[in-house]
DNA sequence: TCTCATTTTGATTTTCAATCTCAATTAACG
DNA sequence: CGTTAATTGAGATTGAAAATCAAAATGAGA
């Protein structure tokens, strides 16, 4: 069981990418903070390790993590990407509140088959799919209603 | 059973606003385009009938007509919003070829039943959901493969 | 039909996330 | 070490979408 810091290592020595102390500092600050992170928020929290980062190595870096297999891209709308941790994470979908924007981490085998069965009706392969349920949490519906 | 125009101009008429030749001619277009059009698609069809008529016009129009639910706003990840036709349009979910860009629309009873009830179970009121289905088409795998 | 407050328009600027550019720096490999 | 190719941070650039604003148009009422 590699640590996330040997698989990033590995794998950007195989693709001949350089370990720099950048990288392993973003890499390490975004295991820190799980939950789905923005590029942003991200940036956030590494200057406080190393305020000499820049932005834009933010971003390379996390694309290089989503590229890795480290990470995984994922969007709520909100006009931001996210990044959640995905080494040795299971898929899942996402309920995500309107109101509070807290998000709930499903998942349904049994959609998950007929989600593939209606792709294969259609003469597709599947390489992936995104569903992600909007609503009302109990706690936001208690303070909108009334 | 009232015509898009008619429609509209009750919506536009109910939130007090007026009711425009370009707001007209925009809805026009719009409904002689089926498919998945953006905003910039919208716009170069919309310059042939009145060249006169502006982006800005044309941005801020396909918001009312969401609003309005006459259209509803799409996304395939391309980083443009796209519009689909939404009158009287049952709901439907999105497979689509992330070579070719061939969309196709997709519905199963089974996984919307099974989408409340995974909200429901996570004690949410479900106000809406995407899926979108990401593969191959059967062209596509013919073409690309070997 | 005319008046006129309010809304809308098109052109333009602005925003904002994300990407690109580039000169200086640094990692990797012998 | 020394060489070379990759990386970095700062700042410029992009592109979709939204905001701004003065001029024009709508429409409710007189
Ligand atoms: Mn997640
Ligand atoms: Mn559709
Ligand atoms: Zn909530
Ligand atoms: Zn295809």
């Amino acid at each position: 069981m590699p640590t996330a810091h040997t698989f990033f290592s590995d794998y950007l020595a195989a693709q001949k990418l350089k370990i720099t102390p950048q990288r392993m500092i973003i890499l390490q600050v975004f295991l820190e903070n799980e939950g789905h992170m923005s590029s942003e928020e991200l940036y956030d929290e590494v200057r406080r390790v190393d305020e000499s980062i820049g932005q834009a190595t933010v971003y390379r870096t996390l694309k290089l993590l989503a590229d890795s297999g480290l990470a995984k891209q994922v969007d709520f709308k909100e006009g931001v990407a996210r990044y959640e941790q995905n080494l040795g994470v299971a898929h899942h979908d996402h309920l995500i509140c309107e109101r509070c924007k807290k998000t709930i981490e499903i998942v349904d085998e049994r959609i998950e088959r007929l989600q593939e069965e209606l792709a294969v009706r259609s003469g597709f392969v599947l390489t992936g799919h995104r569903m992600d349920l909007f609503g009302l949490c109990a706690e936001c519906r208690r303070r909108e209603d009334v």
